[in-house]
DNA sequence: CCAGGCTAAACAAG
DNA sequence: CTTGTTTAGCCTGG
């Protein structure tokens, strides 16, 4: 039915040109903020993150021709016909008979197009809806794309095609035999396209209104840089479905004084030290930039900007959680959108981070000084009581420190070749290992809830340790997925094991401190009982 | 501010 | 398996 030439999906033109192509506040966080860190100069061949090749010339020759074959084949473009999603509930709400369970599920009429309706639920979905408690949400980024030329080798030189299957099978140790049922897991777990198509097109609509509003509307967020998109799915490694978006919204300070606010380096109080900022009003007696206070009128501006949006509800506010959640269930999937705020620093990042982020052996020290130039973030999060006073500043004043630019800028280029799992170059199964553990993590959470203070960001934790334990491309062949993710999830299970994971970026922060070591252990020994019976939970 | 190019990933076909 | 197409996200240059 669906022939390759029709058009599987059509949007309107309004639709498209709101929303897909450009995002136009993009363009000013460069201004804004990436500038200074990035010189024109820099080029090519003289970035630090280039030169870990000698085949610029092949490089750079082949980009040129293959950017201009591809040209030839390009605008081919659809005929739009998509009813914009304007629609409201009730035109979206016809009755869905493959997922009776949910009233509010719909089949969209443009979906219509000769597809095989797809089971109820796939697999298993994964509801990360991790839990706001604990560590969950330093995971936001900046964009910031390490350089410019992306090198694509044709003279990628491989000696054999070393991925082929040998004639001759080894009996146990051959690539990933003895666990078949990894890969119809990675399989299952995979976004399909025009769910993330309709998910996108809502989340970016509303982000689009959001940050309108702040910059139009309110005084204390006028000067709001562009949304930073973080978390799993802007990394590639959301899993099941499209229904949680992380997006975060940084408002620039010019110079602040930040002090360590308890003793594992990943709080920190703020002042601001000069005069004249919107923020001005947020400073409590003592000069302490109170991030319960902003937190609060930023809610409030958040709220009046969906007002209007009568599809998306914004959620209760959870104690010492820096998102304003929205949700919306006006769609087959319902989504769930945290809106951060942040505060950007320019400045050094905070001595805690010295001995973090060791990449100098899986991505190299270039890299890593690179990164470091990058401004790190603040969110409003606190732990615990917000009434608890130290140094005269309570609690739930305090910001905690977010890299989740770094950490996104690391997913997405993280090979040790540059070349990594680009078309010319070799495939690793870092992320694979990643979604499968992420995707064990919340069927175990599922099914016992003493789990819910373990979370993804625990498993994101483990493999950026194991990446920088086991550094090599070759460490992490596509073909190895088995191997590696049972690597993977000894790493985890040591860490539970000992109950220590430290945090990437500032080591003195012991992500399992929360969970405690009780719970650790206990988590650990399912996972063995998993792997040690083949993943039962998978099948 | 926008148009256009590029990438990763899903998806379709051979 | 390989190959090509489509799409959202991202970046750049005008």
């Amino acid at each position: 039915m669906t022939g390759r030439g029709r058009p599987r999906r059509a949007k309107s033109p309004d639709t498209k040109s709101a929303n897909s192509k450009t995002i136009p506040e993009e363009v000013s966080l460069q201004n804004g903020t990436a500038k200074e860190r990035k010189p024109k100069a820099q080029k090519k061949e003289e970035s630090p993150l280039q030169d870990r090749t000698t085949e610029h010339f092949i490089v750079e020759i082949s980009r040129q021709q293959s950017a201009t074959t591809d040209n030839k084949k390009a605008p081919v473009r659809c005929t739009k016909a998509k009813k914009k999603t304007e629609q409201t509930a009730e035109e979206i709400r016809k009755t869905q008979p493959e997922t009776p369970e949910d009233p509010l599920k719909a089949t969209k009429v443009k979906r219509c197009v000769g597809k095989k309706a797809t089971s109820p639920e796939e697999a298993a979905e994964e509801t990360t809806k991790t839990q706001p408690e604990t560590p969950k949400d330093p995971l936001k980024s900046i964009k910031v794309k390490g350089c410019v030329g992306k090198a694509r080798s044709p003279g990628h030189i491989t000696e054999t095609p070393k991925e082929t299957p040998r004639a001759c099978v080894p009996p146990v140790r051959c690539g990933d035999r003895e666990h078949p049922v990894l890969h119809t897991t990675l399989e299952n777990l995979k976004i399909k396209r025009d769910e993330r198509s309709d998910a996108a097109e809502v989340v970016n609509k509303i982000v689009k209104a959001i940050v309108e509003h702040l910059k139009e509307k309110s005084q204390s967020f006028k000067e709001i840089e562009p949304p930073l998109r973080t978390g799993s799915y802007y990394e590639n490694l959301k899993i099941s479905n499209p229904d949680e978006f992380d997006v975060m919204l940084p408002v620039p300070v010019d110079r602040v004084n930040v002090a360590p606010f308890g003793d594992d380096g990943a709080f920190y109080s703020v002042e601001l030290k000069r005069g004249k900022s919107p923020l001005e009003k947020f400073q409590k007696t003592g000069g302490t930039l109170s991030a319960s206070e902003m937190l609060k009128e930023f809610r409030d501006e958040v709220k009046k900007s969906v007002k209007q949006f009568t599809e998306w509800e914004v959620t209760k506010k959870k104690k010492g959680c820096p998102a304003v959640t929205l949700l919306t269930k006006y769609l087959p999937i319902p989504i769930s959108l945290d809106i951060v705020l942040s505060i950007v620093v320019q400045s050094s990042w905070p001595p805690f981070t010295k001995e973090g982020i060791k990449i100098d052996g899986w991505l190299g020290t270039k890299v890593k000084q690179q990164y470091k130039r990058l401004p790190y973030y603040l969110v409003p999060k606190y732990e615990g009581m917000g009434t608890v006073e130290c140094d005269g500043v309570l609690a739930k004043d305090v910001w905690r420190v977010s890299f989740s630019h770094v950490e996104k800028l690391m997913l997405l280029n993280h090979g040790s070749e540059k070349t990594c799992c680009e078309r010319e170059g070799e495939r690793c199964c870092r992320k694979d290992c990643l979604k499968l553990l992420k995707h064990l993590l919340s069927l175990l959470k599922e099914e016992d809830s003493s789990l819910t203070k373990f979370c993804s960001y625990h498993v994101k934790t483990t493999l950026l340790h194991a990446c920088c334990a086991r550094t090599k491309d070759a460490d992490w062949r596509a073909s190895s997925l088995s191997r590696c993710f049972l690597l993977l999830l000894g790493d985890f299970v040591e860490h539970l094991e000992r109950g220590v994971l430290l945090n990437f970026f500032i080591p003195t922060q012991n992500l399992l401190s929360g969970p405690g070591l009780k719970k650790c252990r206990s988590l650990a020994q399912r996972i063995e009982a998993e792997r040690d019976n083949g993943f039962p939970i998978f099948k």
